[in-house]
DNA sequence: TGAGGTACACACAAATTTGTAAGTAATGGG
DNA sequence: CCCATTACTTACAAATTTGTGTGTACCTCA
C-alpha cells in the first residue's frame, strides 16, 4: 500500500498541526503559551487540534490539580521524530518564498 | 517572522497535493495516469488541486495540439526539493503505526 | 463580596472544501 | 451518423472546518 504518505498527511495535515508541534519543540508549553505564540488561532481551534494531537499520540497533555487550572503540553517522541520535516519545509519556504522574489523583480524589469 | 513553516503549509497543505507531487516523482503523467495512481481523488478535486500547484509553480502543464486532448504534469525544481519532505513523512508514518500496532497488542496482553 | 485568572465546552453561524452529475470540444473510426 | 476518447468545466448539494460569543468551575487576593 502507499498509503503511508496519506496516513501521515492524516495525522499532522490540519491547518495548524504542524505549528503547534513546531512551538513545542523547545519544550513544554502551557495553553495559553501556545495561544500567545500562535496569535492567529483562537482559542476554540487550539483545544481541538490539541485534543487530536493526543489523541494521535503527538502530545502529553498534563493537567496539575491547582486553581486556576494548569496544563501543559509536549511532545511525545514519535512527533519529535517529525522535526526534520518542518526544519525542512521551512528551509524550503524560504526557497520558493525568494524565487518568487526573483520572478517579481524579472517582471519589473521586463515592465 | 516565523511564518515560514504556515507558508509551506499553505502551499502544500491541501489534502491531495503532497500525494500528487509524489507520483510525479518517477516523471511527467498525464490527467488520468494521476487519477489511476490516487483513485480515492475525484477528477474535480484534481484539476483544483492541479491548478493550484501550478499557481504556486510547483508543477509544469503541457498541452499537446492532439485529439483527444493531451496534457502532461511535471515537476518543477523547487517542488523536487520537496522530495526529502515526503520521504520523511512516509518513514514517519510506517514508525507511527507500528508504535500504535504495539499500544493494541499491549491492551491485548492486559485484556 | 467580588473581580480575576485558566483552560477549556457549547451552541450557533459562516466559510471553505469536497462530492455528484452532467456537459463540452474536436476528431478518428465503424 | 454516431460513438469513443481526454481533460477538463460548471452548477448545485452536502459535508467539513472554522469563527463568535458566552458560560463554567474553582480558588485567591484585594
Amino acid at each position: 500500500m502507499e498509503c503511508d504518505l496519506m496516513y501521515a498527511i492524516c495525522k499532522i495535515g490540519g491547518r495548524w498541526k504542524l505549528m503547534i508541534l513546531c512551538k513545542l519543540e523547545k519544550g513544554k508549553l502551557r495553553f495559553s503559551e501556545i495561544k500567545r505564540c500562535i496569535p492567529e488561532i483562537t482559542e476554540r481551534m487550539l483545544a481541538l487540534q490539541l485534543r487530536e494531537l493526543e489523541k494521535d499520540g503527538l502530545v502529553k497533555r498534563t493537567v496539575y490539580a491547582e486553581v486556576p487550572p494548569r496544563v501543559d503540553y509536549e511532545l511525545t517522541d514519535i512527533a519529535i521524530g517529525l522535526v526534520p520535516v518542518w526544519r525542512q519545509l521551512e528551509d524550503w519556504a524560504v526557497q520558493h518564498k525568494s524565487l518568487l522574489q526573483n520572478d517579481k523583480s524579472k517582471v519589473h524589469e521586463i515592465a
